[in-house]
DNA sequence: TTCCAATGTGAAATCGATTCCATATAAAAA
DNA sequence: TTTTTATATGGAATCGATTTCACATTGGAA
């Protein structure tokens, strides 16, 4: 590999002058310029990142930490941030970890022994050590999806959606309506949805039967189990609308109720959340809430490059706005 | 940020001490590796991944350069790539070319700045300075998709898969088959795949009309335009089957067949390839073939690791297995 | 003519690790 | 007892860039 060194060699001057070329810093004459750019051009050297950053102590990496690579969010999410780091000559550098809460850690600190520049965390659930981590790691952090006290984060308003959707339904004449959620450790999807799914249908004085409301996890599968359970165990008092936490979901109740021969939405309305590319061709097509994640990739790599630059260092709160698709399932 | 020269002090140590404690190389006693580590322990020193890369040569990082960032494809391969990569402790470097080939080679150089101990390109269109960029580049080099001669590549068998799902619509009784392909400067599946479908149909003295094969560009509405072209302009002639290179392009000529009340697959029946979780839960769920994406991240993975440790030198195509997977759009 | 500022250049220190080499000691072999 | 040999340690070079500092040279202002 070509190195500085030669290539002021070759150029007849000192390293100092190429590394003055390479960053247009300094005074060079016109004459050793062209005769730098010259060697340059035709040795095809390129400066090492690495001994640049050691001295610098610049990486122009961004690490972003998903909880799964390859879930439509996360491709979203990482396609915004993209948009806006690669054109600030950034590049990412992933990790993955499979949702498994240490790895959060151990990736938190194999991201700050590469000296990347900053970290863009997607979380579905935080924990205290992850927290204490975090904290004494003193790089740029953005969290995306659920807030830490103190740091920027970008989040969707779940709770608002959530109500939102419930009051959609009840506007659409529904009065008894179920839902499907997930585990309530993850605070977004889990707990700040059914909070708002409670609160809707309790601002409206709407009875919701225990059987209603199912848990299930973050699968096809799981939506159509939880359907069926919704229909067996509640038998003598069917709801006739029923809003599922994430689109799969929605798509595996919708698949039950097929098999079930019941019609979508005459017999029950359904409706999901995330606005998935299926939610879009299934049949009916799916109501649903879309959440911009593009642009909340978009937002976390901003607010991570302000937090580079040192123009912003205090708590950021930034909510993505949202938008109730409504199609033909409800 | 803490340094190895830190540790050694408050350990009273020399830095080459510390150093192979950190790495259990050379003799340490007992005694003194206590202190290190007690050290390190208290202090949560990270050494510097940076200046270890500039003095060993090695970054355990794997550079990816994707056509596209957020498809399903990319997601589904990355996902397997990590699958390997993260159990050997690599980290992956992710680039986005948007199909632009001029960041293919600028993403090329920036890699190699970056001294990435590996480059893996999923490329569509494979042109020449490309292919000059990357014989110079002395990386490991593993491309997923198309070929280059002499490198180690993963590609997928399009021109036998497209043949057989041509056979298979024969063998359910077509024998007037359409066909919606991509440009053909995508050799995978703009050319091979057109090639097999035009093959497959002359080995069975098939009859094409002109107006069956179009060409779109890979999303549903191209797929919309392509369908609705065949029906108009093969108005007197019209197929009874409709092939698909990618099951988006298929799902688009389903929208168009819907709207135009025309029943798949009892008036014409549909097959896409590429397996995406669409085609699974659209109705009719789609015919198509499944390249298992992810067994090509793990492959390509497995070649650049291969090539990493110098075992593999020479030219390797690792052709990944497909399946027809038959649901009741055929 | 003298002095100062602008321009141009390179030697050497630096970043934070690894690694080669020299050296010291203690234990084992001759 | 002398000579190896295994163990233990640290000094200093090294990786490939940037950056500080010192030093020339030149042209215009005083």
């Amino acid at each position: 590999m070509l190195t500085i060194k030669e290539i002021a060699e070759r150029a007849n001057v000192s390293r100092t002058t190429v590394s003055r070329v390479l960053n247009n810093s300094g005074y060079v004459s016109e004459e050793a310029k062209k005769r730098v750019l010259q060697v340059i051009e035709e040795t095809g050297y390129v400066p090492s990142e690495n001994a640049k950053s050691l001295r610098t102590k610049k990486t122009k990496v961004i690490g972003v930490i998903l909880p799964k690579i390859s879930t439509e969010t996360s491709s979203r999410l990482v396609k915004g941030m993209d948009e806006i780091l690669a054109k600030e000559g950034y590049q990412i550098l992933l990790t993955n970890t499979n949702l498994d809460p240490e790895k959060e850690i151990e990736y938190l600190k194999l991201l700050k022994s590469r000296h990347v520049d900053g970290i863009i965390l997607s979380a579905t659930n935080i924990n205290r050590p992850l927290v204490e981590e975090i904290y004494n790691l003193k790089i740029p952090f953005v969290t995306v999806g659920q807030t830490i006290s103190g740091l920027a984060n970008v989040i969707f308003d779940d709770y608002q959606a959530t109500k939102d959707m419930v009051n959609f339904l009840i506007q659409k004449g529904h009065t008894k309506i179920a839902f499907i959620g997930v585990d309530e450790q993850d605070r977004a999807v889990g707990y700040l949805r059914k909070k708002g799914y409670l609160d809707a249908m309790k601002e409206k004085n709407l009875q919701i039967e225990t059987s209603w409301v199912q848990k299930g996890v973050f699968n096809v599968e799981s939506g159509y189990e939880s359907m069926r359970a919704i229909l067996l165990d509640a038998a003598e008092n069917k709801p006739t609308a029923v809003l599922a936490v994430t689109d799969r979901l929605a798509i595996g109740a919708m698949l039950y109720l097929n098999e079930a021969g019941l019609s979508v939405p005459d017999d029950i309305a359904l409706a999901g959340m995330g606005a998935s590319e299926l939610a879009k061709f299934i049949a009916p097509p799916l109501t649903t809430i879309d959440f911009s994640i593009e642009e909340a990739g978009r937002e976390a790599a901003l607010l991570i490059l302000q937090k580079i630059s040192g123009e912003n260092y205090h708590e950021v709160i930034k909510t993505i706005p949202y938008r109730l698709v409504e199609r033909s399932s409800v």
